[in-house]
This record gives structure tokens, sequence and C-alpha cells, in this order.
RNA sequence: GCCGGUGUAGCUCAAUUGGUAGAGCACCUGACUUGUAAUCAGGGGGUUGUGGGUUCGAUUCCUAUCGCCGGCACCA
């Protein structure tokens, strides 16, 4: 019998039996290993724990802590759940794909009925069975011919598809576990009794191979974890990010509202709206010293401007239309072409480049009806949103300084933040050549930055492609936020120039830049960020001022008159109530400063300061609670 | 837009097999004059999203439509 040396993950070399599988290696490192073990790495593969060893090989045993074998372990549930689902509502069912997904997995299924929230308790339950008989998993190698013999006897056209889109050269293997059997590379578990707690989450539609054209199916998802403590845990922080949740907690707190008169379309609250401006000044500031000059330009403009813009080409489905004497008008969806008309305005010198128009622009956008989404996908919002125009050899040196710009920006809400390349979409306009350069500078930009990015392929707009900014929130998801786009085309359509050295005309280069994105989307993302309490520069009420009783009330407004005056948002609470029930308001509606008045405080001129979040700091000088909140307010920046 | 769910007072939710709606909070009034997360009592408030239909009778059943929610597709 030949032996076969097993090279260890520590570096450690063991001789085996030819044939021995990764289980066996487990087993003889140790018991405890054996009993973790769920699958194994193969020469850097991962592979079923029952593969066998011909040659020499590097091998690592798989267990739940890795997130390789988590992420088998995942799939097999995976399969667990089509197995139940078979076995509840027969051979009916067809299989399209069921991937692991993070923190779980989902199955897509052509199911003859429709799955109610009420049936996932059953599937579980038939899971948990399946999961009792302890049925071994075992993988089977097949023909492409075999194959679509399988999956034609019981009519599944979904496999069929699968397998006649797989490469010629590719191995072709069905997974099987009892009476059920699934297509699939895998690897999976060694059997069915390994799986231990999961939770079917809900079931929706999603169309097969995500193609809108095609059938939907229904798509039931789940979540799977080694223990049951690390299921719970899952969905305790499922709990906790609902109750951050923006639509909540922005009703709530009063910041803003929706109304069914106007479907995606915020309106802002007197409180909300404190917040958006808080936001847009400090923007503006930061963008008065990069250089930028504000602008406003009109909401609709004439069909026409759209025509050359390329935007009746490539966005009319979005567009929203207003005809008005025998002429089309369009809202705007974007503030480019206004700027354009800006830009075109006079005549520039190549000394004037860069020249940087911002603009607060509110822009109109007709989103699919199930698109949106509270503050996140709405509508109408406003951009912060601004158009560069540079000469050629100011590309570069512009776009650093726009990530810079971007990059203190978030910095000052704690947030991190990953960055993305989007390349050319199909649908786009332009020339293989500009979209060439385009896209190379901006590698070269993003490459000399150091920063790590991703490339989305086709996902840029169609005038250019782009740098995204996803922005990481408290609760690690990740939102679009910042833009910058690199547009060649723009300036062709509208005919742009600026007068060079040579006194020739010359083409400038357009760059378009949004940080915070959209208001109403960064404020949505604030608000489960602070999870509703935000930091004092940003509170709609940064400090209320409570009376003990009404003899107290007329130093309470004095105090309330001085905190105004020094340019503290501050309310006033005098109502005949006990302290308790002023301070819970206070707590509950998040007022980071809840200032009390009662008898000490109005002889020694006092106030009594109790900070959200810290509890009582003790009595300040009037003068000194303001100097302190001021320096908090200020201090933003240096965060 | 597609699949599924859902819609009751300002908010959060109740209402046995269809018998014409109720609670807490909020709001108003009164009492209490209060020291760091809810004082007590009383009161007002709803064409049950909207339009049709079935029925002696509809919050409840059917249907259309709108909004919202979870996904898909699309996207700042």
């Amino acid at each position: 019998m030949a032996n076969v040396n097993v090279t260890l993950p520590d570096g450690a070399v063991r001789q085996y039996e030819a044939g021995v599988t990764i289980e066996d290696v487990a087993a003889s490192i140790s018991p405890g290993l054996k009993k973790k073990a769920v699958a194994g790495k193969l020469n850097g593969k991962v592979v079923d724990l029952y593969t066998p060893i011909n040659e020499d090989a590097k091998v690592e045993v798989l267990t739940l802590d890795s997130p390789e074998g988590l992420e088998v372990y995942r799939h097999s549930t995976a399969h667990l759940l089509a197995q139940a689902v078979k076995r509840l509502y027969g051979q009916e069912v067809k299989l399209g794909i069921g991937p692991v997904i993070e923190n779980g997995f989902y199955y897509d299924m052509d199911i003859p009925v429709s799955l109610t929230p009420e049936d996932l308790g059953k599937i579980e339950a038939e899971m948990e069975k399946i999961v009792k008989e302890n049925l071994p998993i075992r993988r089977k190698v097949v023909s492409r011919e075999e194959a679509l013999k399988i999956y034609e006897e019981i009519g599944d056209h979904l496999k069929q598809e699968l397998i006649r889109d797989l490469p010629e050269d590719a191995e072709i293997t069905i997974y099987e576990q009892g009476e059920f059997f699934d297509l699939c590379r895998g690897p999976h578990l060694p059997s069915t009794g390994l799986i231990k707690s999961f939770k079917l989450m809900s079931v929706a539609g999603a169309y097969w191979r995500g193609d809108s054209d095609r059938q939907m199916l229904q798509r039931v998802y789940g979540t799977a974890w080694p223990k049951k403590a690390d299921l719970d845990e899952y969905l305790h922080f499922l709990e906790e990010a609902k109750k951050r949740d923006h639509r909540k907690l922005g009703k709530e707190l009063e910041l803003y509202m929706f109304s069914e008169e106007a479907p995606g379309m915020p309106f802002y609250l007197p409180k909300g709206f404190t917040v958006r401006n808080e936001l847009e000044q400090f923007s503006r500031r930061l963008q008065e010293l990069a250089g930028y000059t504000e602008v406003r330009t009109p909401f609709i403009m004439n069909q026409r401007l759209w025509q050359q813009s390329g935007h009746w080409d490539h966005y009319h489905e979005n567009m929203y239309f207003s005809e008005v004497d025998n002429t089309t008008y369009a809202l705007k969806p974007m503030n480019c072409p206004g700027h354009m008309l800006i830009y075109k305005n006079k005549i520039h010198s190549y000394r004037d480049l860069p020249i940087r128009y911002s603009e607060f622009g509110q822009v109109h956008r007709h989103e699919f009806s199930g698109a949106l989404n509270g503050m996140l996908r709405v509508r109408t919002f406003c951009q912060d949103d601004a158009h560069v125009f540079v000469r050629p050899d100011q590309i570069e040196d512009e776009i650093k300084r726009m990530m810079d710009l971007i990059g203190r920006i978030y910095k000052v809400f704690g947030f991190d933040y990953t960055v993305a390349l989007s390349t050319r979409p199909e649908d786009s306009m332009g020339s293989d050549e500009l979209w060439e350069i385009a896209e190379r500078s901006l590698r070269k930009v993003l490459d000399e930055s150091g920063v790590n990015y991703q490339i989305k392929e086709g996902d840029g707009a169609f005038y250019g492609p782009k740098i995204d900014f996803q922005i990481t929130d408290a609760l690690k998801r990740s939102h679009q936020c910042g833009t910058i786009q690199l547009d060649f085309q723009m300036p062709e359509k509208f005919d742009l120039s600026y007068v060079g050295q040579d006194n020739e005309k010359h083409r400038p280069v357009l760059l378009h830049r949004a940080m915070y994105g959209s208001m109403e989307r960064f404020i949505g993302i604030l608000v489960e960020h602070y999870g509703g309490a935000f930091p004092t520069w940003l509170a709609p009420v940064q400090a209320r001022v409570m009376t003990i009783n009404e003899a107290h009330a007329a130093y309470a407004e004095e105090v309330w008159g001085q905190l105004r005056q020094a340019g503290i948002r501050a309310e006033l609470d005098t109502r005949n109530e006990k302290i308790g029930y002023k301070i819970r308001e206070a707590q509950v509606s998040k007022v980071p400063y809840m200032l009390v008045i009662g008898e000490k405080e109005v002889a020694d001129r006092t106030l009594s300061v109790r900070k959200r979040g810290a509890g009582d700091l003790g009595a300040q000088k009037v003068e000194e609670f303001i100097a302190n909140i001021r320096t908090e307010i200020d201090q933003k920046l240096n965060s």
C-alpha cells in the first residue's frame, strides 16, 4: 500500500496510507477535531470530509469556526430546506438555486402553492425531522447526459437549464441525502444530523436567474448557525437593528413624514429640517473652503435640454414631465444640464479652471414603486451635487481633492467607507476611446491614493465611469453615498470650451461629484447610525430647560433666552409636571442636555446639567454651560 | 414594475364561527406644586385606506384600487 504525505496547516507533515480520508486525518489528530470537522481543504480547495487523499497534499480540517466550514454548513442547510419543501409539497416542486449568503442561505423554488409565513414553521419542523433522521449526504459524479436525463424524468426545467449552461469541461455532481438529491457542486456536510441551529426568515418572490423578463420563483430565506446561542445572538441583532429603523425613529422623533398624496416624497418636519439644515450648512462651509461656488438652477426645464444632454434617450422612463403652453418641460432628474448652461453663460479662460459649481439640487426621479424605502430610496431628493470643469491636465489632482474632501466629511460622523470603481454600462454614450481614457485616469488616481477598491463592471453612469463611496454604518450595513464621475460626453453635447494659452478653444472635462449623495438618504443612514441620538451639533433640540415647579419659571425663561441668544437650540418646559416626567420625555426624545432649574439654581444663578447617556453632571453657571456646549458643537471637525 | 404580506383613534395594538369598534400612550379639563426615566381623576376623539359586490346585517367574505412592509428587478 502506497503512502501519502499530508502537510497540515502548521507545517507538520504526517504519513498516511493512500486513500485516507480527511475525516481520518482529523481523527488521527484528535477525537475532538474529528467531532468538530465538517469539511476539509485539499490543496486549498474546499472538499467533502470523506474525500480520499491519494497523493501528497496539503490538508486542512475545516470546522464551523472557519468561514469555509460555516459556508458548507449553511449550504447543506439550504439542501435541507429543499428536501423538506419537496417532502411537503411533492415532486411538483422544481429547484432553482440555493446559495449561501451572509448569515445564511436561500433557495429559489418553483412551488405549486404560494407559501405563507405560517408555512415556514411547518417547513422548519420537517427540516428538524430530517436532521433527526441523520441522513448521510453523499457526492455522486454524473455525466452531462445522465444529469439531463435525471432532471428530464422529474420534469425539472430549471435544473436542466442550469446543466446546459455549465461549461463543457465541468465535472457535474449530484448530492444525495435519503430520497432527496440535488445538482450541486458542493461540498457538503457528511450528514444531515450535523445541522443544529437554523431558522427560516421569510418568503419572497425572485426572478429566475435574476431576469425580470423571466418566471418568478419563490425564494425562502434562512439563517443557520453552529450553536443555538449564535442564532439567538443574530436574532437579537436583528431586533436591535429594527429598533433603529429610520422610518420608525423618524416618526417617533418627529423628523419627517410621508403621505399617500406623494408616495416616496418625504415631508420634513421642523426637527428633521433642522438636522438637514445643519448638515447642509456644514457641507457648504467645507466646500467654500475647497474653492466651490454655490449655484441654483430651475426644477423644470425644456425637453430640448434633456434631449441635448442625452437624458431623454437614456433616462426617459425615470423622468417626470409637464406640458405647459404646448411645450414639454421635464422635472430635472439630475443637475448637470443646468450647470452646463451656467458654464456656457460666459467665456472661460484656461486660467479660471477648475471651475467648481455646487448646488444643493432637488431632483425628481420616478423610481419603481417597489423600490421605495423610507428616506433611503425616494422619488424626490436633494443632492449635494457639484460639477467641476477642469483642463485635462487637472483631472487627477481634482479627483484627489474630491476624495480627500469626502473622506474628511465621513470621518466627522465616524463612518468607515469602501470605494468602488464602476465601469462602462451597456446603455452608454461616447466613444470607446474616451471611455478608455476616463476609466484609466480614475484607476490611476485610486491606485496612487492607496485605498482599496473593488471594481463593478458595467455599473457606471451612461455618460462616464465613476468612483462610488459606500458608507458602513454602526450596524455594519453599507450604503452608497458619495460619488465622483468623470465625463467627457456632456462637454461635447453642450459644446463647452475654454480659451487656452494658445488662444484656441479647448474642451474642458467634467467631473460630477456628490458627498452625502442625497440629503435624504444620508439623514436616514444617520438616524440609524446614531439610533436617533444625534451628536449635539446635529440634534434638533440641543438642550431643554425644565423647572421643578412654577416658582422657577421666570428664571428658567431667562436662562432659555440666554441659551438661544448664544445660538443653542433650546426648549423650555415649565409645565406642572414632576421633574421625573419631564426628564423622561426629554430622554425619550433624545435631547442631549437636560437643564434642571429649582430653588437652588435660582438662588445661585446656575443650572443643573443632565447629559443624555451620562446622567447628572451637577450644577454649572449658565455662562460656563454655554461655553462648554459651544466648544462641543464647534469641535465636530476635530473628532 | 413583479411575487407575497398588510392597512382599525395622532401613535402602538385589541375585537370569539359575519351581529353596526375597544385599551394604553398622546390630547383636553380638573386636582396635586413636585429635585433627575411615567401623580391621580374625568373627558373628547374612528364612514375600520378607498370604490364596488355578497348578505337581513361586513372591520370580518369576494373584487378592484391606493399606500405601506419583506424580497426580486432597478438605483443616490
